[in-house]
DNA sequence: ATCTGGTGGATCTTGTAAAC
DNA sequence: GTTTACAAGATCCACCAGAT
């Protein structure tokens, strides 16, 4: 919205962040966060993705707790990458999280990221209420009304804060790795390219990426 | 012992409203 | 009409607990 502040970044205090100073400003003693906003290009060792004949990764595929249904496609446009994210359009991957309507059990998200025209739209329908898709214009967005309502009908006030693009697995070392090997990947302006290296010294029980079953379900 | 996912909190970005 | 301040949402980092 300051047009200015973007073109020049002013190391003056002018900023909303520091419009809000507490009144009796409390001492900190734990400074977090040291960089904003800096993605450098580094090398990561990644357990090694199974694939076919034609080189392309067997889907679906499960990478920790998350099964890969489809990569998609890379989108040029403007807001469907970040400097540290790529959202493909076509996007689909299911995760395990608590229900919005039964305290006592998980059920399985079906995340999907589609074309919204000037952004991608973030989709997330719970095997429980299918009929009740949750769609937001961010990640976060979208994965925050769910983990609002999963804490709500379990008495609990967590914050509530979650990684939108993590819990799409797109923090995923696997899957970025996969993403960047999409066509145009390697086009996108801001995106910081990393570099993985498959089959690297890794141990764990997440290690292990194998084709997940059709019938997961 | 090591690794990963989950959780919590701090920081940053963006949008809106009010004042000049 | 422009600038400043406030507020809310989004993103990222660090720590903890559980599983292998």
């Amino acid at each position: 919205m300051y047009p200015q502040q973007n073109a020049a970044p002013p190391p003056t205090p002018t900023s909303s962040t520091q419009s809000r100073p507490p009144p009796e400003q409390p001492p900190r003693v734990k400074p977090k966060r040291l960089k904003a906003h800096t993605v450098t290009s580094k090398s990561y060792s990644i357990p090694l993705v199974p694939r076919d004949k034609a080189g392309k990764p067997m889907l679906p595929l499960n990478v920790g707790i998350m099964t890969v249904i489809a990569l998609g496609s890379v989108c040029m446009r403007e807001h469907f990458h970040t400097e540290r994210y790529i959202f493909p359009v076509g996007y689909e991957v299911t995760r395990r999280y608590l229900s919005t309507i039964n305290p006592s059990v998980e059920v399985v998200y079906h995340c999907t990221i589609l074309d919204g025209g000037d952004g991608p739209k973030f989709q997330i329908v719970p095997a429980d209420t299918p009929e009740r898709p949750v769609i937001a214009g961010t990640a976060t967005g979208a994965w925050s009304s769910i983990v609002k309502q999963a804490n709500a009908i379990r008495n609990r006030q967590h914050s509530n804060s979650v990684s939108g693009p993590d819990f799409f697995g797109l923090g995923q070392n696997t899957i970025k790795h996969l993403i960047q090997e999409l066509p145009n990947a390697d086009r996108l302006r801001d995106y910081v390219w990393q570099n993985f290296i498959e089959g690297g010294p890794l141990g764990g029980r997440h290690a292990a990426v194998i084709p997940a079953l059709p019938e997961e379900y």
